[in-house]
DNA sequence: CGCTCGGTTGACCTAACTCAACTTGTGTGG
DNA sequence: CCACACAAGTTGAGTTAGGTCAACCGAGCG
């Protein structure tokens, strides 16, 4: 926890203070861990396994971003003590780190380190959404994949082929796109030499696909912790998560 | 100066040290503040006009946001002093509030008082982001126009008709259409009780124009500066600002 | 007087969503 | 061990929101 960006610097003392009172638990797949609307009492870090941030509004639903270790989330509602504006649901098994929020408040008026960790923290976040509306709004959902194969690629070591991180539909959402079209843009791709089997993809002419995809350092920024990505298109959600609400949330010191 | 949220609680020793080298300058209308890729050397506060904020890539642009008085912009990317990811240009005659970079983070490092007034600055526009995302992707054109109106209505006084605050185009890019689709948009609305004429518009049926807009405190949260919203289709930019580029930027203190 | 620019209107086009059918792989109960 | 059920993914056909292009109008201005 220490060797977290956002801890690292901090005073011995506030350090303490912090993780009194945090705490950290495990959560399985689809855990509904806060709604819209609701008061936010923690500040999340997620450690590892992986979620999905989304909107809402008259019934339709968007994925605003899917976050992999290691990332904080809903900081911006915590310093506020706001309301969240965001929905957040684990994708598969998580462990997340919880803070009160409250603690975090006292942290920020208090210790110099810490409320400047926090600003660079934000800025980073901040930063990661802009890049993410321009990636939804500049590009087409082709070269939104394009993109995302290559970013793919790079994080995992350079080699031709690569795994996708999630299932299919979930990268879907996370490119801003039904899983029709996902699957559509996929076998569109194969004209660039993108072979895909499964779960694993293989690009054999990166050349190609870079000239379509064009990345770009603005907006495919190398990811400190994973894709905040945007997206996912509207789509009438029908609640049918029965199972996973009732799910119990085994949680652990 | 002394009133904005982000200096009001700073400690006087540092407020100084700001406002030592900060400084005051008008620009006109269409003024390049600055361009993505840009090092960013000072944070800007927009003190009166307005300014749009935009994205590009491959030739295409989209207006991010636009902004009235009294906003910060680009703190984020002043705080990271990384390049800046979005270009900046005011809509009218605005008067813009510079403050050098280096001096903002110095006092970020040095002032408690100023680095949490940072951090609950840049949450806010960090929601600000958020609302704008949900606004634009789960909203149809009609809605978000709708919505529009409602909070300039409410802005205005709350009298049954508001006067647009730019021109129509602008309005278009705010709510991320094209200006032809805002016109149609906007004789769709007489259906609900919308007359509009020139810049005026009348709201003859509010309950009527409600239904439809939904508005949601989630997304139309009661702005406290102007509207930081989203949008912008992507549209060929012929970068034929030859005549704008050249304008000179006459300079006060 | 005629230019330009903002706005409007109409015809057309395209990306992306929806719905529905079908395939395949995986796990469960008989 | 097999049959069935279910979920993810794919494929195809139809729809739609929104953008593009082009023509047109009216106001301000040299």
């Amino acid at each position: 926890m220490r060797r977290l960006p956002l801890f690292a610097p901090v005073d011995e003392e506030t350090f303490r203070r912090l993780t009194a009172t945090a705490f950290l638990q495990k959560f399985p797949a689809g855990a509904d861990l806060l709604t819209e609307g609701d008061p936010v009492d923690f500040l999340y870090i997620l450690l590892d396994g992986s979620i999905e941030l989304s909107g809402t509004w008259n019934d339709k639903e968007t994925t605003l971003a899917v976050l992999g270790p290691v990332s904080t989330f809903i900081l911006a509602a915590v310093i506020l003590d706001a309301p969240a504006t965001m929905n957040a649901r684990t994708i598969g098994w998580s462990d997340i780190l919880m803070i009160p929020g409250a603690a975090l408040r006292a942290a920020i008026e208090e210790d110099v380190r810490f409320s400047s960790a926090v600003a660079l923290e934000l800025s980073g976040c901040y930063q990661g959404l802009v890049r993410a509306i321009k990636n939804q709004k500049l590009r087409g959902g082709l070269e939104r994949l394009a993109n995302y194969l290559l970013a793919q690629q790079s994080r995992q070591g350079g080699g031709p082929t690569l795994t996708l991180p999630y299932e299919k539909r979930f990268v879907a959402s996370l490119l801003g796109m039904s899983p029709e079209n996902l699957s559509r843009a996929f076998s569109s791709l194969q004209d660039y030499g993108v072979i895909v089997d499964g779960p694993q993809v293989t690009i054999t002419r990166p050349a190609v696909l870079e000239r379509l995809a064009k990345p770009d350092p603005l907006i495919d920024k190398h990811l400190p912790t994973d894709a905040i990505l945007i997206s996912k298109a509207d789509r009438e959600r029908n609640l049918q998560l029965g199972a996973h609400r009732a799910a119990p949330l085994s949680g652990t010191v």
